[in-house]
RNA sequence: GGCGGCUUGGCCAAGUGGUAAGGCGACGGCCUGCAAAGCCGUUAUUCUCCGGUUCAAAUCCGGAAGCCGCCUCCA
């Protein structure tokens, strides 16, 4: 089955046939550093690696960009406010995206251009919008790309520009020709970072930059071009008009826009205080169960983020990692290529519009299976069914390589599982293990009201026992 | 006001016109001293509602209701 891609430009899901053979081009929209990234920029970046990886999974070469806005009214704004330089604080958002995403397991991409480093390239593009009388500059400095120039205005968006003029909602600027023009190039106000331009000491406009520098990376013309929702218009349709209008050609073949993380059924925003940071979600959950919890859904939906949800992503998680060890302990290894009917299900899914949803519910539905073929056997398993049973672990193993989940080892995971719920706890293992062996000790004297005393001692510190044919095993709730 | 989306069991959620995946929860069973984990079974004759097309609709078309997003910085 080939792969399918759902296209923001037609509404509806088309066959990914790339402009290159065996080649794609990517560019995702990155964020705007001036700020500690919450949960929302999590799930954008962690669907788009998702994508990234099936699209090298499938064989392409794929060259990926993701830019960092680092100038911006906000950045100033807050270079105000705390009267540290814009580069101080645009370096310190990103290191610590950079620290938020690898710990999220997510790949970099081939490139991460920042938008100031690409000052040149900004200038020479306006300077072709202005050429080709798509732009004007006006007194004061700022330079504007007429819409009235570019007759597809609105297509990706589906919005009519006569109707927009009629909205109430678009700030009226006596120097713009249309109220619907946009600004790619501003002038500097006195303590605000500039550079020199064929229009004076300024800074560009928001839209210009991705224009610029996927034109640099990826060429006149590219695969797919990837954002949050939110950015289909005015971003991306803007980036379409600067393109376009410069080249000619179609600028991206594939428009991708992932939906937004909702908490506890609410947008999140400032009014409501319920921005959400991806390190305040870190220090209750481990990046697995994220990563996890933002591809259980379909990329496009909203998700929504509850202690609830979160919950059961970690219970799901522990099913699919006991499952492994199980295997483990039984004697299944990753031992090479062969790919089972569990990859075919998952790949199936992918190459819908990458269903990660339902690509886990795949994987579910394999954990049942393998689980139920080793308890007939009562782990005593013979060749045919190792066989069989590696093939899952095979799959499971290159299915995680994929989603960028369940790829520790599974005694280590729930090794630092403890480890973490010891250190929540304040608990002390040899305490835990001492009061497993009096149990153990009642047990063998039948004083199984002394047994069950010491365990419900230990369900109060939410420490569940698991007795088993070697021993009696312990771990969190 | 303009544009777009969503509505599937107690909750979350997939669903490719052919007779409702999966997870969580609940209940019953196997296992266990009792549990836990795992497994088995039961939990939607029906997909917000009303019409239509079709041999066949959760899926396509039309209409209604409710919810949400974008149009202002937003992933």
């Amino acid at each position: 089955m080939s792969l399918k891609v759902y296209n923001t430009l037609h509404g509806k899901k088309e066959d990914f046939i790339p402009i290159k053979e065996g080649k794609v081009g990517m560019y995702v929209c990155g964020p705007t550093v001036y700020d500690t990234s919450h949960i929302g920029h999590a799930r954008s970046v962690v669907v788009f690696d998702t994508i990234f990886r099936w699209f090298r999974q499938l064989g392409y070469d794929v060259t990926y960009v993701r830019n960092f806005t680092d100038v911006d009214d906000k950045i100033i704004k807050k270079s105000n406010q705390t009267g540290q330089d814009c580069a101080v604080i645009t370096e310190k958002y990103i290191n610590e995206f950079h620290i938020e995403m690898d710990v999220l397991n997510v790949l970099r991409p081939s490139f991460e251009p920042k938008a100031t480093e690409h000052i040149r390239h900004i200038i020479d593009f306006i300077q072709m919008l202005i050429n080709k009388d798509k732009a004007y500059h006006v007194d004061g400095g700022d330079v504007y790309f007429s819409i009235d120039s570019f007759k597809e205005y609105g297509k990706l968006s589906g919005r009519n520009p006569d109707d927009m003029r009629a909205g109430a909602r678009i700030a009226v600027d006596e120097k713009k020709k249309s109220p619907l023009d946009f600004t790619l190039w501003k002038p500097a106000k006195p303590g605000e970072p500039f550079w020199e331009s064929p229009w004076g000491k300024g800074r560009p406009g928001w839209h210009i930059e991705c224009s610029a520098m996927s034109y640099e990376y990826l060429g006149e013309s590219f695969d797919i071009h990837g954002g949050g929702k939110d950015l289909i218009f005015p971003h991306h349709e803007n980036e379409i008009a600067q393109s376009e209008a410069v080249f000619g050609g179609q600028f991206v073949k594939y428009w991708i826009h992932n939906g937004f993380v909702d908490i506890n059924n609410e947008k999140m925003s400032k009014s409501l205080g319920n921005f959400t940071m991806i390190k305040e979600v870190l220090a209750t959950y481990s990046p697995e169960v994220i990563r996890m919890f933002l591809l259980s859904n379909h990329y496009r939906s909203p998700i929504d983020y509850s202690e609830d949800s979160m919950r059961e992503t970690s219970m799901g998680l522990d099913r699919i990692y006991s499952f492994l060890e199980r295997l483990e302990n039984i004697g299944c290894k990753a031992d090479g290529t062969q790919k089972g009917e569990l990859w075919d299900d998952f790949s199936f899914a992918m190459n819908d519009d990458f269903n990660s949803a339902k690509a886990l519910g795949s994987v579910f539905e394999a954990v049942k299976k393998g689980n139920r073929l080793v308890d007939d056997t009562h782990d005593n398993t013979d060749e045919g069914l190792l066989e069989i049973l590696n093939l899952f672990y095979n799959d499971i193993k290159a299915i995680s390589n994929i989603l960028g989940i369940f790829l520790l080892d599974p005694q280590f995971y729930f090794k630092a599982k403890k480890d973490k719920g010891m250190e929540d706890m304040a608990i002390d293992p040899s305490e835990i293990e001492d009061l497993i062996q009096q149990r153990a000790d009642a047990r063998k004297n039948k004083n199984f009201s002394r047994a069950d005393e010491i365990r419900d001692l230990l369900a109060a510190k939410n420490i569940v026992l698991e007795d088993g044919q070697q021993g009696t095993f312990w771990r969190f709730e």
